[in-house]
DNA sequence: CTGCATCCCTATGGATACTG
DNA sequence: CAGTATCCATAGGGATGCAG
């Protein structure tokens, strides 16, 4: 479900501008909350950046990615495998072995959330502040 | 609460591979997750994205983000309101009459968010397959 | 080792009546 | 108009026992 079809314009200046100037917000908006939905949630991200370094095993990333439980676990992973961002290989031996790694869309999709973390940078100290404020005013 | 104080390193090349090299990946993954966090949510989006065009007021908010109910948009302001992303004026006039604008370092993020809308229509259709093939290998 | 099944609890979010 | 307060449904996620 959800296969959108979306038919962006060849060129974008930035979605903001587009969205004000075509009177479309929901394209971009959506566009965007598709890949949102894909990193966000608790774990996904700490999975992929245990997995950049290269094939991890299950329990490797169990102890890599602190605080998670079997079952987030494995629900993560195969979600991420389904959208095609982690590979899982499976080794016929016992006891079991399986691999996890990165596909090549995972790491592209890493690169473009580089951005945000240098936005996340550049920004720390201005929302820290913002919300000392807004908390100040709140409290009283 | 949660005001994590982190130190991060001056020169970052790409996450990954700072993650790889520093062997730190909860630096990488926190900053991160905190903007994720910031913009995930079923309408930070999409309230940002209308309030985009210039100032806005919360019925014209309420109509152009559609589906959002009166309790969540007001939820959502005020979160983007604490963090600095959302500017609130009110004018103090019968019937009242509020506007809400986007801050600098909301347009910011947003030129960011850009790579990420980028990505998500570059591997579109590498990501509706992955879920196909996924899929019939699971339904058999 | 890998990972599914179960139980349970909490946070998120929807609907809507009420107020300055 | 611009919210707040309240009630309720559901999904996300924690803990853990069991199995191939």
């Amino acid at each position: 479900m959800s296969q959108r079809n979306i038919d962006v314009s060849p060129q974008v200046e930035s979605p903001w501008v587009q969205a004000a100037r075509d009177d479309d917000h929901s394209v971009e908006a959506c566009t965007l909350m598709d890949v949102i939905d894909r990193v966000s949630g608790k774990w996904a991200i700490g999975i992929m950046v245990a997995a950049a370094r290269g094939p991890i095993r299950f329990t490797e990333l169990e102890r890599a990615v602190s605080g998670i439980s079997r079952r987030m676990l494995t629900l993560t992973l195969r979600n991420l495998e389904r959208d095609g961002l982690i590979r899982r290989t499976v080794y016929p031996v016992v006891p079991p072995k399986v691999e996890y790694t990165l596909t090549p869309i995972a790491e592209d999709l890493y690169e473009s959330l580089a951005s945000l973390t240098s936005w996340a940078e550049r920004n720390r100290v201005a929302i820290a502040e913002a919300r000392v404020e807004y908390d100040a005013r709140a409290d009283e």
